[in-house]
DNA sequence: CCAACCGGGGTCTGCCATAGTA
DNA sequence: TACTATGGCAGACCCCGGTTGG
């Protein structure tokens, strides 16, 4: 049986349903296999290693020693090998310290064990440290708890760097740039990366942003990287050429003006900065053929574009077939370009929805269809009142 | 009362490459 | 020359409801 990798069950919901999907997959009976399967495999790998050299006083290897213990933790140490190899080859490393640092910081066994297999480093860490590092970030967290739940989700933020001065220059440093404690707070949950980059990453970020800033004309930069930090507190964890890639993208494909850009950048197209090389540009590539082949013009698929730039955001498959699905209830490319809100709903939602509308009688191709992407809440009292009329 | 308009909310890791270091 | 620290990459929506104008 092949080991999954922990990255590997990526799934065409996107990043933002990583967590869930993680965390299913950890409560799975499937997780507990593995961890079965990987104790049985680890057996056999200690018996072959039965001649390493003895160092302690019970005769019991030292690596082997530190293999059992977290083979009995629920590491999957397999996994974790094959991460962290070097890690393994260290003398001195003491897991029992990390276990009882978190537990007592209130995580689970599971959720240790998990950390592990996932960042074996951080057995390498000391107390000392450890305890330092958290103080610090709770000077940010309300809470163990909010602290643990990171952790979980994403141990190596935590655990990647040892430079403890380095965390707290960059907490001064983002204070100092204008960021409030909120502010600070949203960053270390949603982009926790942020704070193990170094002090100089982040400078140089913040630099480049704030000669963006200028560049286009705004006389505030400190009022703009608040601004912007705020609407999108994944920047950081961005690379500069990234970024520069997407504003030149912008620039190129919607002829705006500084001030459009200005303003698009700090709202609805904060997030569009942090899209991966030239996906954008693939994206508004086959939204324009489908858009041209269905009748419109170059000008309509631009102003669609940009009054909805969620839409670049929809993979190729997905887009397609959102507009097949709408295409085939005989709703016309116009209905769907001046009323684009209706790609932000799913295709089952769509699909179930046109087919509750078709049978209320309810005309999709003369009538409104606006109401394919309200709440639901507002959807079902209306459907309700179709089914009664 | 109704729906169009509009903004907001959740939420980003795990892996690899490569300098740097002891 | 192992091992560590750090930078950077790919990946790829859906839903809710306040306000406003009719």
């Amino acid at each position: 049986m092949s080991i999954p990798k922990v990255g590997g069950y990526w799934t065409s919901l996107g990043p933002r349903y990583f967590l869930c999907m993680r965390s299913n997959f950890l409560f799975s009976s499937r997780w507990w296999m593995i961890q079965f399967s990987s104790q049985i495999l680890f057996k056999s790998v200690s018996l072959r290693l039965f001649g390493v050299k003895c160092d302690n006083e019970d005769g019991e290897p030292l690596k082997d020693k530190l293999l059992s213990n977290l083979s009995t933790m629920g590491v999957d140490v397999d996994m974790a090998k094959k991460r962290q190899p070097g890690v393994f080859n260290r003398m001195g490393i003491s897991e029992q310290d990390l276990k009882m640092f978190l537990l007592s910081k209130g995580a689970s066994k599971e959720v240790i064990a998990s950390i592990i297999s996932r960042y074996p480093r951080a057995i390498t860490r000391t107390t000392e440290h450890l305890s330092k590092r958290w103080d610090l970030w709770r000077t940010i967290m309300t809470s163990d708890l909010e602290i643990v739940n990171i952790l979980e989700r994403s141990p190596e933020s935590f655990f990647r760097s040892n430079n403890n001065l380095n965390l707290e220059n960059n907490i001064k440093f983002l204070y100092s740039v204008g960021l409030t404690r909120k502010c600070l707070c949203r960053l270390l949950t949603s982009a926790p990366r942020t704070f193990s980059n170094s002090l100089d990453l982040n400078k140089q970020m913040v630099e480049f942003l704030q000669e963006i800033c200028l560049s286009l004309g705004h006389s505030d930069p400190k009022d703009f990287i608040r601004k912007i930090i705020f609407k999108n507190p994944f920047i950081l964890i961005q690379s500069t050429k990234r970024i520069k890639a997407n504003i030149k993208f912008l620039q190129s494909t919607f002829n705006l003006n500084n001030e459009e850009l200005l303003v698009l950048i700090c709202g609805r197209g904060a997030e569009f900065l942090e899209l991966s090389s030239d996906y954008a540009k693939r994206n508004y590539i086959n939204i324009k053929e489908r858009l041209l082949s269905l009748g419109c013009t170059e000008e309509e698929v631009q102003k669609f574009v940009l009054s909805y730039l969620d839409v670049i955001f929809l993979g190729e498959k997905k887009f397609n077939a959102k507009i097949d699905c709408l295409i085939e209830e005989k709703i016309s490319i116009s209905q769907i370009i001046e009323n684009p809100r209706v790609l932000d709903s799913s295709i089952s939602t769509l699909k179930s929805r046109i087919k509750e509308l078709v049978n209320a009688g309810y005309n999709l191709s003369t009538s409104n269809i606006t109401l394919l992407s309200w709440s639901q809440k507002r959807y079902k009292a209306k459907l309700k009142k179709l089914n009664i009329g």
